[in-house]
DNA sequence: CGGGAATAGTTGACGGCTCAATCATAGTTC
DNA sequence: GAACTATGATTGAGCCGTCAACTATTCCCG
């Protein structure tokens, strides 16, 4: 299926952003990944579970939860949390209200391994993205993407979306 | 190998706006995605190809350079356009004067489909993305991306990462 | 010229992600 | 309570990306 009318495209200045957010943020992403890879074998997405678990009380989730929380889909978080599970990060537990249900227990060697690689990717976080950024930018970035998000969360609203 | 000192951890402003940024990157990066590859069966990394090649001279780009502007590892790259060259998208020609070197080529058939997929992508880019955020805030993006990427390219020079 | 280093690109194995199908349990309705 | 539907989570196939190894060509330098 293809669009039926020309869209208004992007001028320069437009354009020019666009592109440098997207090349920043894969390099950004690239970078973060390969120092948690290299330094303490987690990817991003699996480190992301842990720091969830460890905001948790009891330091546990239900998955469901768990995936929203760590941004990725349940079956991607299933399989995530099977590779955490192997490496004895992670602990599953069957729901004794809900028999459907499981919750994520973060173990003392995953909270181990999180507190090491906490201390490696906040120092990246900040040397790469928040104290990169001029303060009064970096504010702006945060609205920015907050209005980013309330305009998909209200296009998913309506009836008829975007692309056709 | 872990990190020998306590990092200065983000403040709660600080962390927001991180995880604001990290949650809105991973929805418009999958609302995008899967608008090209359900409207034209394209994932963002292909389109990304037929885009820089679009904007080629002779709509060809050696190998190497063409990696850089998409964004992509070579070898990445190789496989992309071993997917594109199979849908008779891309074509490949060995280059004549440096016979390591190879051009890729982007076909009628490929500038076509391109120009459908150009209409939804855009559409979208600028509903979800550049629409979506105030002028002024935008304009700070832009900035902000800049400077996030001379700093990492700044830090890469250094002798000593930020990571141990 | 000859040999070693550098460069262009490809390959294949492996791991991660997506999607659709599946299983099990819970809720709902008549 | 039987049948339906909805929900929580997992599974497996297939596609995509990464990494290290590889081939082929060119450059450099004595």
């Amino acid at each position: 299926m293809s669009c039926v009318e020309e869209p208004r495209w992007l001028d320069e200045d437009e354009q020019r952003i666009w592109r440098s957010y997207l090349l920043g943020h894969a390099r950004l992403n690239e970078l973060l990944d390969r120092d948690l890879r290299e330094h303490h074998d987690l990817s991003l997405a699996e480190y992301e579970v842990l720091v969830r678990l460890s905001e948790a009380g009891d330091r546990s989730m239900r998955m469901a939860e768990l995936a929203e929380f760590s941004n990725q889909s349940r079956s991607r978080l299933s399989h995530t949390v099977d590779r955490l599970a192997r490496d004895g990060l992670v602990a599953r537990n069957t729901c004794d209200d809900d028999r459907r249900g499981v919750w994520a227990i973060l173990t003392d060697a995953g909270f181990r391994r999180l507190a090491e690689a906490a201390c490696t990717h906040v120092r990246g976080v900040r040397a790469y993205f928040v104290d990169a950024v001029r303060g009064e930018d970096y504010r702006a970035l945060g609205r920015a993407f907050d209005a980013i998000l309330g305009n998909m969360a209200a296009a998913e609203e309506r009836p008829e979306s975007v692309s056709r």
